[in-house]
DNA sequence: ATCTGTGAATTTCTTCACAGCA
DNA sequence: TGCTGTGAAGAAATTCACAGAT
């Protein structure tokens, strides 16, 4: 058993940043990167880099740098990529329909398992390579398909009940795009992408370039 | 002339989230609200709250609480929401269509003026209530629309030069949903809005989770 | 009596700067 | 020499706790 370090969470956020940046140097076939130039690709200061790396007791070569395919394993192992998530999109609307066919998802590792939605028009018509199910099925849909991450795009008014239906189900972790703050119990993990607090966040900065 | 108070970007983020929940009480008719029961709804402290309004020299009452319409008006304020902001979705796949018909924008003010493509077979087609125009008219549709805003939702290989060609039409605040780093000059903000960089957060946190 | 607004204390995050290894 | 890894310093964010307004 090592030392469990506890990586910071300004830190893990950051990770799946560097490792998409790694995939990019990956490709391109570079072998070693120093901390300098992933530090540029990725957007953030060399110390901040290495610092982040030292959390997952890291391994660079003092002189040259890190090798690529090393460290895109480490940080994989980190975030816990080794082995497939399955997921499960609530939610047939047009975002929903968006997110349940989005190739980045299975690029990375998360696999689409299922659609739901409780809207008897949308129950059985097809999305992506799915057959949109019954909300009502999700406690048994979460169970065979061993659904670990849920995905909420439904509307602000039935996000919270289909949170808690999710949590019921036994999903501990919760990707929301519905533009409230959902309650959950302790244990479960909830983050927002919520699409209006993004541009308002943006609209804060945009205001302050004005003359 | 105000003081020009800096609000603290940690504090910037997460206004929009009490904005949302000032919106919940007041469509319920409350008049106003502790710091207490805002924190609850809004998923934080008081005393982070507190702290975050006082940046807005704000104007709770004491032993009281705070105006629930009059705290709406300061913080659309602060954020720069008092008027509309225009805004261009590039990018018609999927995910494309589905932000250019997000009702969730409209309602917060932001009005998506335009949806571009370069894919020959998507221009000319309709999507929510826009014909997908060619991006090569970036500019002229910028300037005539007074785009402030521009949502990326290309795939990741042409992510950079969308973003270099709304740079170059003057757009100086970015959504992009590309999972890459863009690259911009000094005075443009860009926020990242990474679908598959949120799961991986979450499978860090699952992965801690499991016994 | 109640609840805000805020200095002060604390914790977390970032940057600095350099010792130590290749 | 060149670059990592990391203590120490510094900055930012959060929490505490209470003075002061209503």
């Amino acid at each position: 058993m090592t030392t469990m370090r506890t990586v910071p969470d300004a830190s893990v956020a950051r990770l799946p940043v560097y490792l998409g940046a790694l995939g990019v140097l990956a490709d391109r076939g570079d072998r070693t990167v120093s901390s300098d130039q992933l530090a540029e690709v990725a957007g953030v200061s060399a110390a901040k880099l290495r610092k982040d790396l030292s959390y997952l007791g890291s391994n660079g070569i003092r002189g040259v740098g890190y090798d690529v395919l090393l460290l895109m394993e480490r940080i994989s192992e980190a975030l816990g990529l080794t082995s497939e998530w399955s997921v499960a999109v609530i939610g047939a609307g047009n975002l929903g329909q968006a997110l349940a066919g989005y190739d980045g998802f299975a690029e990375r590792g998360f696999k689409v398992q299922a659609i739901l939605d409780d809207d008897a028009h949308v129950i059985g018509t097809r999305v992506a390579d799915h057959v949109v199910q019954d909300l009502a099925e999700l406690e048994r849909i979460v169970g065979e398909k061993h659904i670990a991450i849920g995905i909420i795009a439904v509307p602000a008014v039935s996000a919270q009940q289909v949170c808690d239906e999710l949590v019921a189900a036994g999903v501990q972790s919760i990707l929301s795009f519905a533009p409230t703050v959902l309650q959950v119990p302790h244990g479960v993990t909830v983050r927002r992408a919520d699409l209006s607090t993004e541009l308002q966040i943006l609209a804060f900065h945009a205001d302050k370039e004005k003359l």
